[in-house]
DNA sequence: TCTTATACCGGTATTAGTATCACGTCCATG
DNA sequence: CATGGACGTGATACTAATACCGGTATAAGA
């Protein structure tokens, strides 16, 4: 394999982000914050909704940006997630 | 077209965000600050050399993390980048 | 000279991000 | 009830990131 598809950790770990980002929005709509940082309102709900586990830099920057958060604060709660929950954590997989 | 192709503009920023972190890992190999960040030297490279010019946000991350970068200054340096030098604008695009 | 290490480059393979469209749900408002 | 906005989900299209391979170039050392 060559391109490795992403671990259930990294999975886990966008979602964290995705969570991070909805609650500093607050009660802006998507739509509105995604005009602000530049994408389209679809790529701010799947990153969101953590479909999108691993967003690029420049768009996570953006959104930061755009929500008055400090990147490296983002960086950091992310980083927490060194486990995957169990119910989340599949054995099959 | 579906995924709009990156812009010139975001592929000046990404040579930019690559000059930065060639001249923060000094005299350090390639191979050493892949292994610390957790990638592979290939993709190391292409990032420094502005061939992958908008790399994931965890990947930014942890370049940043083991080069002992600010994630914020490092955003807010490629913001500075708001124009294409016209010797790299083709008038052709 | 030969070897080794580092880095650059091209190609290739595979997965993932980004964008658009369509449809469904929920909720508030007319 | 009808309408509209906001959010969610799925499919689809296309580009880009990531990784591995082989080749090349250069510099240092035996």
């Amino acid at each position: 394999m060559v391109r490795t598809p992403l671990t259930p950790l990294e999975r886990e770990r966008g979602r964290h982000l995705g969570l991070l980002l909805r609650q500093a929005r607050g009660e802006r709509s998507m739509a509105e914050v995604a005009a602000a940082a530049g994408i389209s309102a679809e790529t701010l709900r799947k990153i969101e909704t953590g479909r999108a586990p691993t967003p690029a830099f420049f768009t996570v920057a953006a959104l930061a940006g755009a929500l008055g958060l400090a990147l490296d604060q983002v960086a950091a709660r992310c980083a927490e997630i060194t486990e995957v929950p169990e119910e989340e954590a599949p054995a099959a997989a």
